[in-house]
DNA sequence: GTGGTCTAGACCACG
DNA sequence: GTGGTCTAGACCACA
């Protein structure tokens, strides 16, 4: 279900939480699903159960999951929500990188192009 | 000169690095021009002279700059164009940032918005 | 008769038993009423029988119910002082709350306004 | 500086985190002060150094502390807004402790008494 | 030396 | 079996 890189520079509890973000924007997770369970996960990916509770922990903080003592992770009613909120910062760091391309001389043209490019493709 | 901020979560080599990029696209350091020596500059900002050295390694890594043994470190004259290259990245970073939002539900304009306000505005 | 969230981070054996301490302060149970078997309450609740067994000890610890073993579990004729007395720490609870209230700026006349909130409105 | 009870039911963790709170409630730590590092205070109160990191993730998280690798954790200039804002939750827990009086049969004024207890005495 | 990450393995409360 | 906490010790980037 997952897949993480350990040479990767990202720490690999990060790669998790980004994974899961993905599958929940992508439909692969949805609301009430059971996430594999902190042992089970750690054996799958050969990685320490510390971390995998760590990645989980992080996604509990942000509200994408709920985490019930005694039976498991479920993926949280509100998870696509979060992430939605969560991923509005993106407009702000895209307007600083951009005024970055502005000041190296990219034309305004190819920073939209880029967006658009994004955007094109599948509806969802 | 240079302006740090040592509670910054960002390295501060980093921002010394950053700032020399800007610096350079604003026009207020010029091909040939000298930078401070690592010494003076590590009394000037208070900061450990490895610090420095570090930062000034990265500039040269990225062709920004020349250190030139026994005379100091100098903008290269590939200056502009060097951080014009690197900045080309920000498109593809800008591209991915973008497909996150989308799948987050949100609009192709709000993230046009986002380019057209950091370029709009006046000369820079 | 009762109705627990299984993905709630409190212990389900503490949503039986706060459930019941309702139930009694609305008058819903009353002194010698029967409460549900461990086996029917299992099945109903489609929960493990060891924890409506272990809500049910937590219940008789606190002297809000007798069980009478052969004949089942009823609520004890001291139920309702019992509770009450039980309630009285939420008075330093409350006291504790308020002091870092105040120590936080928090107007003394917004944290008696909560609590008169929850005493004004009908009998309930 | 800390002073931790091992045998408590509240983690350890949350130790650390709430008596840095009251700390900066009681002006003991002030923006800009440095906390003591994990591996000092691990060796100082005997903790292992993960458990301390956890603390500090947490106080970070709240917004009470900015930790910069390489220096150390310093509380952040926005520390002592960042509790009160946290402390506004205790509003809304106070009002449901004295939802649970009134239906005990608590008198108001009782409760009422409580807050004020907490409130009268040195100004702050 | 500092924080950040990770591994290996343990105990606990809960179900 | 499940998550939550903790210990013991390691390596890394950074200052």
């Amino acid at each position: 279900m997952f897949q993480i890189d350990p040479l990767s520079r990202t720490p690999v509890y990060e790669q998790i939480v980004a994974q899961c973000e993905e599958y929940v924007l992508l439909g692969i997770l949805s609301s009430g699903d059971k996430l594999p369970s902190v042992r089970q996960l750690s054996l799958e990916l050969a990685i320490n159960p510390n971390t995998i509770q760590k990645a989980y922990l992080e996604l509990d903080r942000r509200k994408l999951v709920t985490s019930v003592p005694g039976r498991g992770v479920f993926v949280s009613t509100e998870a696509f929500e979060a992430i939605s909120r969560d991923k509005k910062k993106n407009l702000s760091e895209i307007e600083r990188l951009a005024g970055e391309l502005k000041a190296a001389g990219v034309p305004l043209d190819e920073a939209l192009g880029a967006v658009r490019k994004a955007y094109e493709g599948g509806e969802r």
